[in-house]
Parts: C-alpha cells; structure tokens; sequence
DNA sequence: GTCTATAGTACGATAGAC
DNA sequence: GTCTATCGTACTATAGAC
C-alpha cells in the first residue's frame, strides 16, 4: 500500500507543474485525499519542506530512470530522454525545472539550493551521454557537450510552456527537430 | 506627469516577470506607490482585468519597437529582438510569454485570449523579419522561418528561467549562438 | 503516529468617504 | 474622479484530540 507520504509528493509534483508553486495550497492535496488541509502538514511541515521534497523526488526518479536504461545505446538514452518531456505534457504539466525556475524568485534558499544540485545533475548525465554517443559516432553536434545539453533542455522546457499558449504540438516537434539535429553528420 | 493608472501597470509588468502572476498581490503594487491596495481596484477592478492591461501593454510596446527599427537591416532587426531578452534580464525578470506562460492553467479566459494574440503577433513579426533576410542574403537557415521564430523565441524565454538556477550568463551564451547560427552559410 | 479544530495572516474585492 | 475602511474568503501553520 502506497504511503500517504508519497501520494502527498506525487499530488504535489503534479499541481506544481501543471499549476505553479504559488498557486496550489496544501487544500488542494487535502482534497483529493480526503483529509483535512492540517494532516499535509504532519507529513511535510511546511511548503518549502514539500516544494524541496517535490524536487528531491524528481531527482531521484530521474535518476532511477536513467539507471533502467543503462543497457540501450546513447543515442537511445537521449530519446527517452526526450520521452520525460512527453510524458509530462500528457498529464498535462510543465517540467519540473520549468515550473519551479518561473516561480524562482519567490523560492525559499532550501529549495533553490535544491533546484541548483538538479539542475546540474540533469545537464551532467546528459552532457556525458550525448559526448559518447558523439564517441560512437552515433551522435553529431558541433559545440562542446554541455551546450548541447543546454541548448535540449531549455528548447524542451519553453516547448512545453509555449504548446499551451499556442495550442501546437510544438514538443513533437522540437523533440523531431533535435533529434533530426543530432543524426546529421 | 505619468498616471497613477500607468504606473500600475508598469510595476504589475515587473513584479509578474521577477515574481510570477500568482505571487503579485495588489498591496505589493500598492505599497510602492503610497496606497491602500484597494486604490488599484480603481483603476483595475479584477486582478485578471489588471493582468490583461499587462499583456495589452507588452502588445503595444512590442508593436512600437519594431515600428521604431523600421529603417534598419532585418539582421539588425533580429539582433534588436534579442535584446528584448537582455533587457528583461537586466531588470531581474524573464519574459512575459514565460512568465503567463508557466501559470497559463491558473489563468482566465480574457487573459488566455490576449496571450494568444499576443504569440502570434511576435512570431508573425519574426518569421516575417527572418524571412526578409533571408530574401536579402543576409541571414540563412534551413527550416521554416515560423520555425526558426519558435525556436529563437523559445530558446531566449528558457535561458532566461534557467539563468537564475544555473548563475550562468545563458542568455548572452544563447543570443550569441543564435545570431552565429543566422549567419552561417 | 496520524489527523482535526482552529488561529492568524494576507488575499482580492465591495461599498462608501472625500 | 480618486482613494480608504472594511468585508469575506482562503491561505499557511500551530496546538492539541484521538
């Protein structure tokens, strides 16, 4: 049986990416839960402990996502990848760097401290990923490694936000463009 | 004398880019000008009516720069467009299409509307301005001029949220790269 | 250990003062 | 025409019930 600890996280996770971080309440939780909004606090004391523990969550699934795919080729991994974006916009959200990084000037230290150490260990496990799928020939781009990385996560991410505003597909078809980028030799 | 009725709306332009639409309040604007927060709902009677003037007001200012670049070279243009961008930044706020954008699910209907229009007004001027250029000879790229506008428009809006969590200059780093690659042949 | 009743504050908005 | 006193609601959070 799932804890309501993790379904706290889960609920949260989703509210702030398809809502925003200052626009769901610990109601909103109570709510789809049936409890009052006091029992969210006996999990999570307080926002900035549930924002944190939302961003810690991220990290640690992406992390065990990319374990998962440690056997498929390089270039197969930057395609999953792609695939995280994807998979948010289907229920509906942002990611999670998108829709904390708007909100970032109201964050508290803990959690942008959080958000940094995230960031990071995104653009680290992808910069290593597309260098040797460049290694094996099988990936080509002309900048170094970690602007490449850059350049995929921020047109993934404004992707996103941009589809709702504009009612595109534009993630398919930013997702097709990169991918079409990175086979050209 | 610039209007009270002006003022807002410059200061709620600057604290929804730094802040985000759902962590602005009235007061805040209030408090800067020597007011009782219910002094702006004279002048905007809903917080979605104050929201559309914002967006109204970006339009229009949009609008009179590139009226104002009329007479330069569409490369030229295009390297004004971008310093939209920095500007914001020097400001300590990323881009209104970011900013309503990353809370679009909380928005109302009037405000959803306006930001459409306001989309498209943008990337029709860029895919225009692309596309003189290209006429021109002076900038190339290979895909659609609507698609290399989605694609700046998207890159900048998302170097401008990531800049805060990485304290790297993404934004200058992304401008930069984006002019080199209109300039390639 | 888990949750509820309730406090205290800040919000957006209305009615009415000047 | 411009602004303030004030209302009702919803928020985050604490203290204490079960």
């Amino acid at each position: 049986m799932i804890s309501t600890r993790r379904k706290i996280v889960v609920i949260a996770d989703q509210l702030i990416r398809s809502r925003g971080y200052n626009a769901f309440s610990y109601s909103d939780i109570a709510n789809r839960l049936n409890l009052k909004n006091a029992a969210i606090h006996y999990h999570y004391p307080s926002k900035a402990a549930l924002g944190k523990a939302v961003i810690i969550e991220s990290r640690e699934k992406f992390l065990e996502q990319t374990k998962l795919w440690k056997d498929a080729s390089h270039k197969e991994q930057v395609r999953l990848f792609l695939d995280i974006y994807q998979n948010n916009r289907k229920n509906g959200g942002i990611c999670f760097m998108g829709a904390f990084g708007a909100s970032y000037a109201t964050l508290p230290e803990e959690m942008r401290t959080e958000l940094k150490v995230a960031h990071t260990e995104i653009n680290n496990w992808l910069s290593k990923t597309l260098e040797a799928g460049k290694d094996e020939k099988a990936i080509t781009f002309d900048t170094s490694a970690a602007e490449m990385a850059d350049l995929i996560t921020a047109s993934m991410m404004s992707s996103l936000i941009l589809e709702r505003i504009s009612s595109r597909d534009m993630t398919s078809e930013i997702a097709r463009n990169l991918i079409k980028g990175l086979e050209e030799k």
